[in-house]
DNA sequence: TAGTTATTTAGATAAATATCTAAATATTAT
DNA sequence: ATAATATTTAGATATTTATCTAAATAACTA
């Protein structure tokens, strides 16, 4: 759960996740949306990724991203358990 | 949301809501459950109170602190329109 | 093969944060 | 009033993190 919050945590992270609920990305594309630099945009795919709240796939010389919402069955579990 | 995901972003602070589903407690017992300073417990307790997940009150010489969970409906619903 | 495009890695830096000790504040008890 | 207890505030410090530029890697194109 460490790598979880601390992935949703940022304002940045979850605009990408709202991004890829809508339709899979490459990173190119992810960062066209911001006016953050590539290497950061990168820096912080690769932290929702250790988190597993996206997956990535190589496309020829694109990567593309999608967004894995099973990870968050635990999230909101945990949130539920408070509320009870 | 800001505030609510930063105070998430904390093993202790979650621990901390976690006691307080159990029962309200004061910052001295709340305190005596970590290996943690008083002060450190103040302030974590102080980011918890500013994502109002938390309310206090002065009882005498202690302050008795209980979990607000209806601030958890937003972050409820920010997960469940991700999944669908 | 050489050049172009897409993405990531490396290294640096400024800002945020978790923690501590010491001191201040507030309340109760003698 | 004084001492003791509970909690917070202040100030310092080490670590983490978000960001940048420059360089490296990988894949396509002419």
């Amino acid at each position: 759960m460490n790598s979880l919050f601390k992935a949703l945590n940022d304002e940045t992270r979850r605009k990408i996740i709202e991004l890829l609920k809508e339709r899979d990305m490459n990173a190119g594309e992810i960062s066209d949306q911001f006016n953050i630099s590539k290497p950061s945009i990168s820096h912080h795919l690769d932290i929702l990724k250790r988190a597993d709240l996206i997956t990535s796939e190589k496309k020829g010389q694109f990567v593309e991203y999608s967004l894995n919402t099973t990870i968050l069955e635990d999230l909101l579990n945990w949130i539920l358990t408070l509320k009870n």
